[in-house]
RNA sequence: GGUGGGAUGUCCGAGUGGCCAAAGGAUCGCGGCUGUAAACCGCGCGGCUAUGCCUACGCAGGUUCGAAUCCUGCUCCCACCA
């Protein structure tokens, strides 16, 4: 971190890198931050067995605001994710959903962990359903829905959107979802002195309505800051790679494949990505735009993103393995003479079939292993691709749809690799 | 409850008895250009033992040499009226 940096005020060095939409009463904000270390929370639901790019904003944002000497609390929804499904009555589906609850606890614990530090003394990691649960409804309604007005929650955009629609309508549950969160922040305050809640530009009613319930029953004055939802500069929905996820864990999204996905960020978004996903300093980004402008084609700035972005997540064994895949993938040598296990590596997250090896001895069509293999739905459709000279194996070019795939094309000992236009492989492993 | 309109391929949407595996567009796939990009251009986009055959136009039946198209019933959706 540079002296500028550290020097500066938190909402300047977060403005600079991105990361905010909207702040509740900035010059408090600003005093707040000047006289010492703040006590900050962001909140993530835990709905999901990892955290996805999507979340990085917010984990971001926390973990700069760490660097900068203020005391992160990550709160985890398991209140808000409970009721998120209404459905689940009965007591098995209960226990079940207590069991995956707890394990995406823990993942997202885990996964907060790598980019946030939340050891002892550093950061604090909350359920909201620790005080919650034991609240019961008369407590509730009179300590905290008393302090809400009907007539100003009903008036707010996202509610007003669902009551005038009327095949959507509005459960009381999501309508009373608001108090809880406003409850949170009001407990955070009152618990360890949490006076900033940050949360994406979609959070903004629940922060401010947080920071009213507080001021009422604390009678102290707390803050709020948002950051803008992403989408990316080809409106697609940020954080969706082939409209999937691309999550943070390994086991999910491959280190390989989260890398691909840093490096296949348009043009108009690599620079402020770098700002918001790297904790590189901004003269060295400025610097990397101006080499962007000046040579778009060499790509630097996309593979310093990958490189940074990956290293955040996945460390350096994370980088190195992805770029190694990387340079296998989109090198143009045919692939030959390599055994099983660099074969595998290399191809980690490509679907793969395992056939019987005397199919290959007796000699493989072509179209029958692209179908095998799950690159075609039809022979039809194989035929189609070997002509328009779309297959390659081994990363070799096929134009004859008649090619008999025999022990010849091995890549190693029992593998032989498929590959369908640019991006697309598969592994055919013979035993 | 009444009247009218509609249901077509992944999606939107044309098609009112044979020339319909079904226009056009989008999505998607492959190729070209390029930078593993965007934009743009070209091709393709039901299946098969393939100059033919099979399966498909909400569901079930019928008329006809022949039906996505006509008739009957059913299911679902929409609009207007009550």
């Amino acid at each position: 971190m540079s002296e500028q940096t550290a020097n500066a005020n938190p909402v300047d060095v977060l403005r600079a890198r991105g990361f905010v939409q909207d702040v509740t009463d900035e010059v408090g904000l600003r005093e707040l931050f000047d006289a010492g270390p703040v006590t900050y929370y962001v909140g993530f639901d835990p709905t999901a067995s990892s955290l996805h790019a999507g979340n990085l904003v917010g984990m971001m944002a926390m973990a700069w605001l760490q660097r900068l000497g203020h005391r992160p609390i990550a709160l985890a929804g398991g209140a808000t994710g409970r009721i998120g499904d209404p459905s689940g009555r009965d007591t098995e589906r209960e226990m079940l959903d207590e069991t995956v609850l707890q394990a995406n606890l823990d993942a997202i614990r885990r996964q907060l962990g790598q980019v946030v530090d939340l050891s002892e003394g550093r950061g604090i990691l909350v359920d909201n359903h620790d005080w919650t649960a034991p609240l019961g409804f008369l407590e509730f309604l009179r300590d905290v829905g008393k302090h809400f007005s009907v007539n100003a929650m009903i008036a707010r955009e996202s509610v007003k959107r669902r009551l005038e629609s009327r095949e959507q309508g509005l459960s009381f549950t999501e309508f009373s979802y608001q108090l809880l969160q406003a409850n949170d922040y009001a407990h955070l305050f009152s618990t360890y002195g949490c006076r900033l809640q940050g949360g994406g530009s979609d959070q903004w009613g629940n922060i401010t309505a947080g920071i009213d319930l507080t001021r009422r029953v604390h009678g102290e004055q707390v803050y709020g800051l948002t950051w803008p939802l992403l989408t990316t500069a080809d409106g697609a929905k940020f954080g969706k790679s082939a409209g999937n996820a691309v999550w943070l864990d390994p086991e999910l999204t491959s280190p390989y494949a989260y890398y691909q996905y840093w490096l296949n960020a348009a043009d108009a978004d690599v620079i402020r990505f770098l700002k918001l996903f790297t904790f590189l300093d901004l003269d060295e980004i400025a610097e990397l735009e101006r080499r962007h402008a000046a040579d778009p084609a060499a790509r630097e700035a996309h593979r310093v993103l990958a490189r940074e972005a990956t290293r955040v997540i996945h460390g350096d064994a994370g980088v190195e393995a992805a770029e190694r895949a990387t340079g296998v993938l989109f090198g143009d040598q045919p692939f030959g003479g390599l055994d099983d296990a660099t074969l595998s590596a290399a191809f980690e997250e490509a679907p793969s079939v395992v056939l019987t090896r005397h199919r290959l001895d007796e000699g493989l069509g072509v179209l029958e292993l692209l179908t095998e293999v799950g690159a075609s739905k039809s022979n039809g459709e194989a035929r189609r691709l070997v002509q328009q000279g779309g297959v390659r194996v081994n990363n070799v070019v096929i134009d004859d749809p008649a090619l008999q795939v025999g022990p010849e094309h091995l890549a190693s000992e029992r593998t032989v690799v498929v590959r369908v236009g640019k991006k697309r492989y598969f592994l055919a492993r013979f035993h």
